[in-house]
DNA sequence: TCCGTCATGAGGTACGTGCCTCATGACCTA
DNA sequence: TAGGTCATGAGGCACGTACCTCATGACGGA
């Protein structure tokens, strides 16, 4: 089988001739200016579509000679994961110098609705394309995600999603999946009857909730010589993480296995140390950070749960191209896989 | 912390203006054509390091009035994951036709390298920039790639590298990681003592037997409880594999886990089947497919290692990118990470 | 009927790079 | 010294799109 390339692709003259318009209408169309008749505007649409026209983005941003500019906000706050999306972002820039593409990070204050809605109040269309923001599911940041779509400004929701927004697309992994695994995993290295011990940053966070539900419906279907204690709450933070799994471990004796499913895995990393219960329970948790890959080669980790930060970036950044190409088509990206980390095949 | 975008990028001009010599000269340079002295090369040279210069590859693309043109050459002959890339490669071209690329695939007759180096010689220059290629490690192979290399054809190896080519970058797994890690799993899978056996593609092919490295290491240090049996050879081909899984289950009645390391998987799959041992032993295998991801369902697989066909292709794009960029710098690429998969977090 | 508004056409320049032609001067060789 | 080769400069056109100005014609209301 050998595919070969297509006929010369259609430019915007052609779509004139077809159209049989004038190259300033058919620009205008593309581009959404005023001045056009309905009619004259669904003739040049049906040009588009019969010969299959797209925008030559090379050639649009060279010549609107501006970069594409993409903002992104992300929470502070200490929190490993957050900070590798951060460092995920820097490392685009370097490899996106050439592309003209202009990337800002930005990171507002963590558990703060508020901060986040300042910042997005202050995006408009003329110096921002596309805002990649990692948000909580809040009703007063939905409200500030439509109006800055309202002022040009495309609304990619990353990590978490903000479902009934007028956000354009969400790139992140799927949580009940996630859950699932987990659950599979350790019900397999838990091969004894026992307990098995939940940890959550904060079941008022979607993606928290969501991991939870997949774990426990696949450890009470399958694996039912376990049973659940908690799921109690760490808030993703590394001290109140070590005293949730310091509770735990003390109140259960016969606890086989952690799920931490939020951050904080310093703390529950310095629980099993300080409770010489390293390495006898198994643990499942998620992100890798330098944290995690410690553990993971100590063996005080099992298994960490990665979404792939770097993947995410990449995927934000090629769903903002596909806004910038056609703002209303619907955007096609791939997804984003959870990464299963043993010490074995640690990157 | 706020990132803010650089200042305005070099052109050529403000090389040329630094260098203190005419766009022409610098032309020549970048684009290494002939009639410059070399102490004028490096005035050249040295602008562009001290302006930090990098060529917009937009302008640069719709300049030369033609695609960067990309050819794969891929193995055929019913081997599910080769399919699997050439799906991906599919799916690749739909969503690069406004990014002026043209990829072409063509698969070459598996198992035959003077299918492929004839294929290999037919390239040149003029009309491919970059060739993608997965191939055996054949010494013949290694020269057709080098006399590629020198009409001006770059290539990048895929799935299985060419060391001591002069190919420009190999897109792959860790093949050593992925034994390693099918080991991991398996070891804690299997609890009782027993035997767990290999089968291999071929012992010839450098990918297998780096996973067989692997996957013997981690046993042998850490699940001294299980012993390896094999490695056998099913030739990446259902019928063969079926017939050495056969032949395993028959002679070691107390094997408790099965890793195949090469393609084949309906035939082991059908040798589960038949034995009625599908479900009791523990089986990790490598590639989705429809029949592994149906096997996995079934719990006939535990596990799956993948090393993700969408994201090889688009790893060797983005290589194949660089190297149009700047045809001597290094390439730099995301590592391709093993996939593990699960019932629970098939995609 | 006159003027204003609107839809559209015509044509240009710009973006950064590739690639072409032609001219010029320096240097080498016979 | 004439003819040749070579390094370089000067300038222009092209790629496909964005965006600008100006002209023109149609249609409406007063």
């Amino acid at each position: 089988m050998d595919e070969q390339a297509e006929a010369k692709r259609a430019t915007v003259h052609d779509v004139a001739r077809t159209a049989g318009v004038s190259l300033a209408t058919v620009d205008r169309v593309l581009n959404a200016r005023p001045g056009v008749r309905p009619e004259t505007a669904e003739k040049v649409e049906n040009a588009i579509k019969a010969l299959d026209f797209r925008r030559d983005l090379s050639a649009s941003l060279l010549a609107r000679a501006r970069d594409l500019r993409v903002t992104f906000l992300i929470p502070d706050g200490g929190n490993a994961f957050m900070e590798s999306l951060v460092g995920a972002i820097a490392r685009r820039v370097r490899q996106t110098r050439n592309e003209r593409l202009t990337l800002a990070a930005s990171q507002y204050h963590a558990l703060d609705p508020a901060a986040l809605i300042s910042r997005l109040d202050a995006l408009n269309g003329r110096e921002t394309d596309c805002a990649v923001i990692v948000a909580p599911d809040d009703p007063a940041v939905v409200k500030a995600v439509d109006a800055a779509t309202r002022r040009g400004v495309a609304i990619i929701t990353l990590v978490s999603d903000l479902p009934g927004s007028a956000r354009r697309h969400f790139i992140g992994i799927d949580n009940q999946a996630a859950g699932r695994t987990a659950a599979s995993l350790l019900g397999r290295f838990c091969t004894a009857p026992g307990k098995v011990g939940i940890i959550a940053g904060s079941l008022g966070l979607r993606d928290h909730r969501e991991r939870f539900e997949g774990f426990a419906g696949v450890l009470g279907r399958e694996f039912q010589h376990l049973s659940i204690v908690g799921p109690t709450e760490g808030f993703d933070d590394d001290v109140q993480t070590e005293a949730a799994a310091l509770k735990l471990l003390s109140e259960h004796k016969d606890l086989t296995g952690i799920y931490n499913l939020g951050a904080g895995n310093a703390g529950l990393v310095a629980a099993l140390g300080k409770t010489h219960r390293a390495g006898n329970i198994r643990v499942v948790s998620h992100e890798l950070s330098d944290t995690t890959r410690g553990a993971l080669r100590a063996g005080t980790l099992d298994v960490v749960l990665d979404q792939n930060p770097d993947g995410e970036i990449r995927a934000a950044i090629a769903a903002a191209r596909q806004v910038a190409l056609s703002p209303d088509a619907e955007i096609h990206s791939d997804p984003i896989e959870i990464g299963i980390f043993l010490r074995d095949n640690l990157r």
